[in-house]
Parts: C-alpha cells; sequence; structure tokens
DNA sequence: AATATTTTTTAGACTAATCTAAACTATTAT
DNA sequence: ATAATAGTTTAGATTAGTCTAAAAAATATT
C-alpha cells in the first residue's frame, strides 16, 4: 500500500502540502526550494522524482501539487510527527517549543507496529502540543473551520485552536502572553499602520504583531 | 564531545564493537563486510573513513578494532538502541522478538535531550528486555562475570543473564522453552556427538542444541 | 622454496541528493 | 512589440555509499 519513500523524498512531499495549504494552491519551483533549503535546480529534480511516483502533478515552468496519493503520504508523515510530538511534550517533558527537531528525525522512522502502538499508548490524542490536527491511519484528516487571528474583526470572541509555526521564539512569546490552544481572546481593536492589534487574553490586554497574529488559528 | 557520524558510520562502528567482542579481537575486514552485508570493498572503504576520523585502528591487510574514542561512540550507540528497546518493550507492548529491526532506526536519532529524557522517563534502567547491559550516559558499562551456557559444566546451577543473538526466531523459541534473563538453569547433562545439552528450567527438562546454548549467557 | 589459494585493496563505475553556471521560458515594463 | 527581468530547467560536477573486476599481499600447500 504505502509506497517507500526516502527521508528526503518525504520531506519535499511533505513541504510541498504544507505549502500548497493541503492541495489548495500550487506551489512554485522557487518556494519549493527555499522551503527545503535548497536551490531551485535540486527542487527540479526532486519535483520529476515525485512526479514520476504519482506524488505530485507537475507541468513544466508552472507550479507543482501533490495528488491524492501525494496527499495521503504526506498526512501519513505529518501523523507521525504530530504523533511524536505529543509523545516529547506528554510523557518525556518537553516543551512544546522545543519539539520540532527531534520530530523532524522520529517522523521518518518506518514501522507500521511502531505508529499504531504509540498512537494506542497516547490515547489515540486527536490535536498535538501546537493544537494541530493528528490525521487517521489512513491517513485523513477533517478540516477545522479555522482562521488566522489577524483576520478576525474587532470586538469579536475566539478561541485559539493552533500555531501555525513552529518557530521556537514564537512559542516562547505565545507561552509568556498566556497563547495556548483552548484559550479564548477578544479583539480589541486594530492598528492601521502597522497592522497590529490589541486582544484580551485570560482577562489581560496584549498587543500582538501582525507577524504573531496571522500564525495564531482561531475558531469564533 | 560527540564526533558527527552518519548513519552507516554508526552502523559501521557499532558492527566492529560487537564482532570484536567489545574491542578484545581484531575484526577481518571480511568478517566486517558479512556482518555489514555488503562486500569487502565497501568495508575497506568505511574501514579507512573511521580511521581517519580515529575511531579504529587499522594496519592495512590486517584487521581493525575500535579505539578508546570508538568504543566510546559505539556505545553510546548501543546505549540508544537498547533505551529504545527497553522502551517499546515496557511501554508500548511490543515483544522481545519484535524490537530490534525498530531499534536499529531509532538508535540513530540525534538528540542528547531526547535520549535523556527518555533515560528518565524508563526509570533509568540497567538491562534491557534482553538482559544486556545499558552502557551509561558517558558510554561506560560495566563488564559482568558471564559465560555462555554451552560452556557451562554439568551438574552446575546458572541464572540467565542475557541472549546474544537477536534473531526473532531464537527469542520466540527461547520464550516456548520459558528462557528469560533471571531464569534459573541447571546443566543435567551433554552429548558429545552434537554438542547439546539437556538442562532443567523451571522445572522441566529440557534439551537445547548447541545453537542455542551459546546464545545463552549466564552467571554462576 | 615455489606455487596455489585466500583475503584485502585498488580502480573504475553507479545512484541519490546536492551544487554552480548556463540556457531556456515566461512575465513585466516601456 | 520588444527588451529587460524573473523564474525554471538543463548540463555537468561533487559526495557518500555501494558495486564488480582486477591487482596486490598474505597464507597455505606441496
Amino acid at each position: 500500500m504505502t509506497t517507500h519513500l526516502s527521508f528526503t523524498e518525504e520531506n519535499y512531499l511533505k513541504t510541498i502540502y504544507h505549502i500548497s495549504d493541503g492541495g489548495m494552491k500550487s506551489v512554485l519551483t522557487n518556494e519549493l526550494a527555499e522551503a527545503m533549503n535548497t536551490k531551485a535546480a535540486s527542487a527540479t529534480d526532486m519535483i520529476k522524482k515525485l512526479s514520476v511516483k504519482d506524488l505530485i502533478s507537475y507541468e513544466k515552468y508552472y507550479g507543482v501539487n501533490v495528488t491524492h496519493k501525494g496527499k495521503t503520504e504526506a498526512l501519513l508523515v505529518i501523523r507521525k510527527h504530530r504523533l511524536w510530538e505529543t509523545f516529547l511534550v506528554q510523557k518525556l517533558g518537553f516543551h512544546w517549543d522545543e519539539v520540532h527537531e527531534v520530530a523532524e528525525q522520529l517522523e521518518h522512522i518506518h514501522s507500521q507496529s511502531l505508529i499504531d502502538n504509540l498512537d494506542e499508548f497516547l490515547g489515540f490524542p486527536k490535536i498535538d502540543p501546537h493544537g494541530d490536527i493528528i490525521p487517521d491511519s489512513k491517513g485523513r484528516i477533517k478540516a477545522q473551520p479555522q482562521i488566522a487571528l489577524d483576520q478576525l474583526k474587532t470586538g469579536y470572541h475566539g478561541v485559539i485552536k493552533a500555531v501555525r509555526d513552529s518557530d521556537s521564539n514564537l512559542l516562547k512569546y505565545l507561552d509568556k502572553i498566556g497563547a495556548h490552544p483552548g484559550t479564548k481572546i477578544k479583539v480589541l481593536g486594530k492598528e492601521e499602520f502597522d497592522e497590529s492589534m490589541e486582544i484580551i487574553i485570560r482577562d489581560k490586554k496584549v498587543f500582538v504583531s501582525k507577524e504573531v497574529s496571522k500564525n495564531i488559528l482561531v475558531t469564533i
């Protein structure tokens, strides 16, 4: 069933899935190269490889995107990543800003029973420490109606659902202001000049920059 | 401190450590190639690489062995392997004959805090599911006075301490006869012609072949 | 001691993933 | 519409790890 992919192939595929917003928009060669920290020439080569394996669709000089098969494979890698992150935080006492790098390695371990047993050991969690939904064992995920905080209108309430970026500094900052998945917030107002916004979080007023607000995903 | 080694370098080094009995005897190129499932030419190349890095000592046309530095590095990989095996059995419900392949992958994850936290999570175990001693975080290991069962004289008692091979079929067989680390045994006699031996284990008489008895490590 | 056999090393080639530099295609601006 | 620019692909090299085949060194046999 599951095509055997190399470490590198899995990483490219996962990245295409992510920067295409789960297959919603196509990805340009340069975008992919930048996201992978390689050069465009390398991205072109890998695009050809993944294309031959029917994991992405690709038309020369235009963007690429995941096929149905590629999407499933990508989600299975993401599933592993998120289960490992959950393990690291819940069982090994890691902080949510420390788990990304290690999970990047662990997600490539190939063993069906390992991931099945890990899932069971963790009690079949639905979300990871950053609030992201963990795909099921078939590589399926139910989209949640989330919007980025910067899209939320003044006066509205919301609940933080997830954090888009896994950058350690961002996560440490969110800790400081008390912004975790599950936390309720309210938008008090926005500044025109820098698009920063004032919000209420745990009864405190906080100003957050556009950089921050666009990385916080909320439901209304 | 820790030299950065590739996946393959770590595997070669670990194998050299193992088949040299922890540095006790030197390893021939062909032996190494066979143990690694590669060809002698590949072994020669890797021997040169590890030699330049001062992990093994090597004189052309003679065997190789680990240096002090190489021994420590090998033991740190073995530490990871054994901690992961312990995790898989104790926490994820794996059986002791199912963990080797997965641990072979997990042992190459590079993260000091991961292994430190795992060790703590497991309660700083001293031995793995096969009875092998887990090296400490500095790559040190205390040799235990163990002998292979086939060396134990008729009439003597012993306690199983570890199993040398991680072959799944051997482990399943040992399960069947009740031979686990900690189990007491007594040698009733040996057959000259095939070197099989009769032992008492959990109050039952069992005949074990030379193949089996040389893979069971005991203390008297 | 000379020859045969075994073992090890070298030489040269292959694959996966990467790079730089050059060539090619598409888009934008005038 | 054509030139300039931006983006993509190709061509050719490089590195790590592997291979086969041939050469070299050590060991065994007579």
